[in-house]
DNA sequence: CCAAGATTGTTATAATATAACTCTTGTTAG
DNA sequence: CTAACAAGAGTTATATTATAACAATCTTGG
């Protein structure tokens, strides 16, 4: 029973899904997903779990795809930018994006024993942050909300 | 005019509480103070910036204080454990906490630009991404809120 | 075809972080 | 007092993450 994101679902539909959103916005965007972006995005939906840049380039460089960092680093880039996928500080890794097309303000939720990562959405400038921001007269670009603890399935037979 | 957490203040004092603060804190839960740590605090303190870990080890090493990597991570932990610093995770670096004494869920407005940091509280469980967690049977153990942009310094004669 | 720009390949290196072992020092049980 | 222990600091080596720089190739419009 592969928890994903926490809960169970149709995890091919959720997949193809979001591939078709993706080859759809880089249509209607001219951007390129290339056969190494592609297969970076594929790989990081395949799990809603965080991974490094050098397990994408692990997988990559398996199927011929790429051997050194920057093939990784590049695609990577590729889709952050484009809002594909996101960069989770805290691990210092990468995650596909589970709200394709929306444009949003992430959040995350890390289980720090399994580093499964559901993403909701947040909305700080609204909150006492923002406030702050205001009250400094400091202007928000980006931000990052990253909640860490334990998922539901590590909590029972834990691994503190 | 340094403006410092976007604010000009007494910046002596600043310091010299905090330290005041700091020693207070370990005489009392039985941590120590340690020459290095205390060293690092201090050159976290003198500004209101993220220094990395290897900043630090240059001005230990400088000083006298040691020359490896290790020395200045240590004492980092150490501080960072005991509340005294903050560990920036968009910039992969380190700050001096400005609510010592205080038990908070810091959160930080970033300058991308001159890297100043001013630390605000957060209320993360209360929001919207505490709602989403306790739905999932997620368990907050900590959190990483950190905006990043312009502050008011750096919005004027700018350097996007 | 050709030029311009985007993408990829490749080498090298920078920046951040930790493992593991030693040595010193200070505390304390006996 | 002194052996035993624990915490801290010194040191070496290495792991992990990330980027600079330049050459080669592909893509697309003219
Ligand atoms: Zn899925
Ligand atoms: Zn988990
Ligand atoms: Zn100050
Ligand atoms: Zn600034």
């Amino acid at each position: 029973m592969p928890t994903i994101g926490f809960e169970t679902h149709d995890h091919h539909a959720c997949v193809s899904d979001a591939m078709a959103k993706a080859e759809a916005r880089c249509a209607a965007s001219d951007l390129r997903l290339t056969p190494v972006r592609r297969r970076v995005l594929e790989l990081l939906l395949a799990e809603h779990r965080a991974l490094g840049a050098y397990d994408i380039l692990g997988h990559l460089s398996a199927e011929g795809l790429g051997t050194q960092p920057p093939v990784a680093y590049r695609a990577l880039d590729f889709l952050v930018k484009a809002g594909f996928a996101h960069r989770v500080e805290a691990l210092n890794a990468y995650i596909a994006c589970t709200h394709l097309g929306a444009d949003h303000a992430p959040a995350f939720l890390i289980c720090r024993n399994c580093r499964s990562v559901a993403e909701s959405n947040t909305a700080l400038t609204q909150g006492r942050l923002g406030d702050a921001a205001r009250a400094a007269g400091f202007q928000i670009e980006h931000t990052v909300v990253e909640a860490q603890g334990l998922c539901p399935a590590c909590q029972t037979g834990d691994a503190a």
